[in-house]
DNA sequence: AAATTTCCCAACCGCGTGGGC
DNA sequence: TGCCCACGCGGTTGGGAAATT
């Protein structure tokens, strides 16, 4: 039996579009939007290609706001951190950064990320693993660590001295000044090894705070992020912010959690 | 310089879900 | 209430580029 396929796969083009195949859909949906209905959208932009071929180009590639490659120490660190607490959601994963699509975030995470964790987790034999090019990996003390959803358990278990993270609060909010939780638990700067982000994860820094007087959080770990006092000072801190569950690092300002 | 291997990313595939009827 | 359909997502693959031998 199986699924009904969504179209007739001997009518469409497969394979990488062709420019022309990139103009025809970018301007018609520029014009017209999706229409609600990719499935009948490339036959109305004159396309010999499945609807799903079509979403999948537009959101991945052709849409204006979108960044390829070029990621950030923060943008590692936002999506170690978010991983670490929902496993695989590239999708949710890909929404707190501005500019990244899901496919984009889950390929750098195969074939970068993982790849330097777990080299970092070979290396490691004791608390901290030392890197050259990254960040110290920290480990949250078994009492502080989240208790993980079931995806990212499974993955936790690949990584056990690496996704010890506290819990970042993921219920829509939004924030001009969203900062990113990177808590790399350790005795220095975490991104001093490269002299990369430190001074501008400093820079606003005191946007985070425990949520629940300073304690890590609910008695689990958790952390949640005080939006109520972002932008209250940012820049007055002059190194990062060291809470008891770890460090948080923030992102480029302009980033924000819709 | 050529052959081979590795890496990276765009694209595809199929399943889960939710809305409409 | 159940079925159908389209959307959205996560996993996987194929092919080109880059690196290595």
């Amino acid at each position: 039996m199986g699924r009904t396929p969504c179209c007739d796969k001997a009518a469409v083009k497969r394979g990488p579009w062709s420019p022309e195949e990139d103009e025809a859909l970018r301007s018609y949906v520029q014009r017209h939007g999706s229409g609600g209905n990719w499935i009948s959208m490339p036959k109305k932009a004159g396309l010999k290609r499945c609807g799903k071929s079509c979403r999948l180009r537009w959101l991945n590639y052709l849409r204006p706001d979108i960044r390829h490659g070029g990621f950030t120490d923060e943008e590692d660190a936002v999506i170690i951190s978010l991983y670490s607490q929902l496993g695989s959601k590239w999708s949710l994963i890909a929404s707190q950064m501005k500019g990244r699509t899901d496919n984009d975030v889950k390929n750098y995470w195969n074939t970068k990320l993982k790849k330097r964790l777990l080299a970092a987790a070979a290396a490691t034999t004791g608390d901290l693993v030392s890197s050259p090019t990254r960040p110290r990996v920290p480990r949250l003390p078994a009492a502080l660590a989240p208790t993980p959803a079931s995806t990212a358990a499974a993955h936790a278990s690949l990584f056990p001295s690496l996704l010890a993270i506290p819990t970042v609060k993921t219920e829509t909010y939004t924030c001009d000044d969203f900062l990113a939780p990177a808590a790399w638990l350790q005795d220095d700067d975490p991104f001093a090894a490269d002299g990369s982000t430190s001074a501008s994860a400093a820079s606003s820094a005191s946007n985070w705070s425990a949520d629940n007087g300073g304690a890590v959080g609910g008695g689990e770990g958790t952390f949640f992020l005080d939006f109520g006092a972002a932008g209250s000072d940012l820049g007055a801190a002059d190194d990062h912010l060291q809470l008891p569950g770890g460090y948080y690092y923030p992102l480029d300002p302009s980033l924000s959690l819709v």
